[in-house]
This record gives C-alpha cells, sequence and structure tokens, in this order.
DNA sequence: ATATTATATCAACATAATTTGATATGTTTT
DNA sequence: AAAACATATCAAATTATGTTGATATAATAT
C-alpha cells in the first residue's frame, strides 16, 4: 500500500466521518431517496444536507439522479466496498504477520 | 442502525481518516512498533506522531504496551473489523433492498 | 545525583470543516 | 409569465483539527 493510495481512502474515510454524513449514508441503505425525504428525516436544514451530499457525491460514495424538480440519492456501493476491502486488508496482513512470529 | 451507534462508528472513521493517522495504522499491520520507529519511518516530529497515536489510541483502534523508556504500539484488529462490519452491513443491507424491488 | 533518551502534553497559532442565512438555478404549476 | 417548489451555491461566522515549539514526565545510563 503507497501514500498515494493511503491518501486517496484517507479523503473516502474522511466523507465518511462525522455524524450528518454517516446517518445518510445509512439511511441510503435502504434504498434511493430525494433530498426533501432526505432533510425531513433528519430534521435538518435543506441548505446543510445539500452540502453534506455533495461532499459524499464528491467523494464517490453516493450518486445522484435527476428527474424533474428531484434529485435522488443512493449509494454508490462500489467505493463502500473499496473501503472495506482496504481495512480488512490492513487486518487481515496483521493477523498473517502475527502467524509467522 | 440507531443515530447513537452511527456516532461510535463516525468517531472511529473519523480517527481513521487523515493522511497520517491512516499511514500510521498501515504501518502498524506489519506489526507491533515503538514510537520512535514511527516517527523516523515517516520523517514527522515525535510530538505530531505522538499527538496522531494518542488521537488513534483514545478511538481504540490501537493499543499501546510500555516497556522501559520506549511504548510500543499495535492494532486493535477488533474495532478496526467493527468498522469493515458496519460498512459491510450497510452495502449488504443496500443489496437485499434492491433484490426485493 | 546528573545527564540522556523516549514519550506525552500544553499553549499558541494555522488551517480546514461545519453551520447559518441569503440568494441563485432550474422545474413545475397556475 | 408569474408563483411556488426543489435543490445548489456562496459568503460569513463558528467550531474543530492539525501543526509547531516549549516543556513535563518517566526510565535509563553515567
Amino acid at each position: 500500500m503507497n501514500a498515494f493510495q493511503t491518501q486517496q481512502f484517507a479523503r473516502l474515510l474522511k466523507a465518511l466521518s462525522g455524524d450528518i454524513r454517516l446517518n445518510i449514508i445509512s439511511y441510503l441503505a435502504s434504498g434511493e431517496k430525494c433530498v426533501c425525504h432526505i432533510y425531513e428525516y433528519f430534521k435538518l436544514p435543506q441548505n446543510l444536507v445539500s452540502h453534506h451530499l455533495g461532499i459524499l457525491r464528491e467523494s464517490g460514495l453516493i450518486k445522484d439522479r435527476k428527474d424533474g424538480k428531484w434529485v435522488y440519492y443512493s449509494l454508490n456501493e462500489r467505493n463502500i466496498e473499496k473501503v472495506t476491502h482496504f481495512l480488512q486488508k490492513i487486518v487481515q496482513k496483521k493477523k498473517k504477520v502475527r502467524d509467522t512470529c
């Protein structure tokens, strides 16, 4: 794992961390939602939710789909899985190293 | 997944995110290291590394062990695995939801 | 006892993230 | 075309995080 890749993962993890964004991710696990559903669900101001959705979108953790007035957001599993695989590798490497000692 | 648990995971993810800390975690995957090895390896000031190790330690992602003058740090796999399971659940839930539509 | 080494902590500063309020953009409805 | 609605963006204020330099603590070596 080189420093460049680690930086990419740090970016994904940073986007994931923080109550609001992680709660949004959890909420989206139950399926695609439009912005108005999200901010009503969490009782947060629309612009705040839009801002956090923007961060999640730019990090590649969620996808957006426009339909009329509405914008629907959904998980981008591929990039969430990338993070889990990265963490799994670290734990596995640790286990391997321990076995050989 | 309730908001309280999510907050706990947000805390772990926040500790993980950030170049320096994620690089330290990756480095520790190859086994226990003392502080001096870590800051020499990354060519970073001792107090900066100590500070980030403190954040990782307090979040429960790494463990410390004192031996004479030295303090050795190692991964706390259990909590790293907790994060991966949390993310896996989210992705799995998504897949499940999609299957029933 | 003093000096040296390893690590941690503190305070000051710099940088970055979050939140709020106001406004812009684009879409539908009337 | 005007009004209403959904969402995004911008700038300002607030808060949090990262970094540096100085110092504290604790173990070891002289």
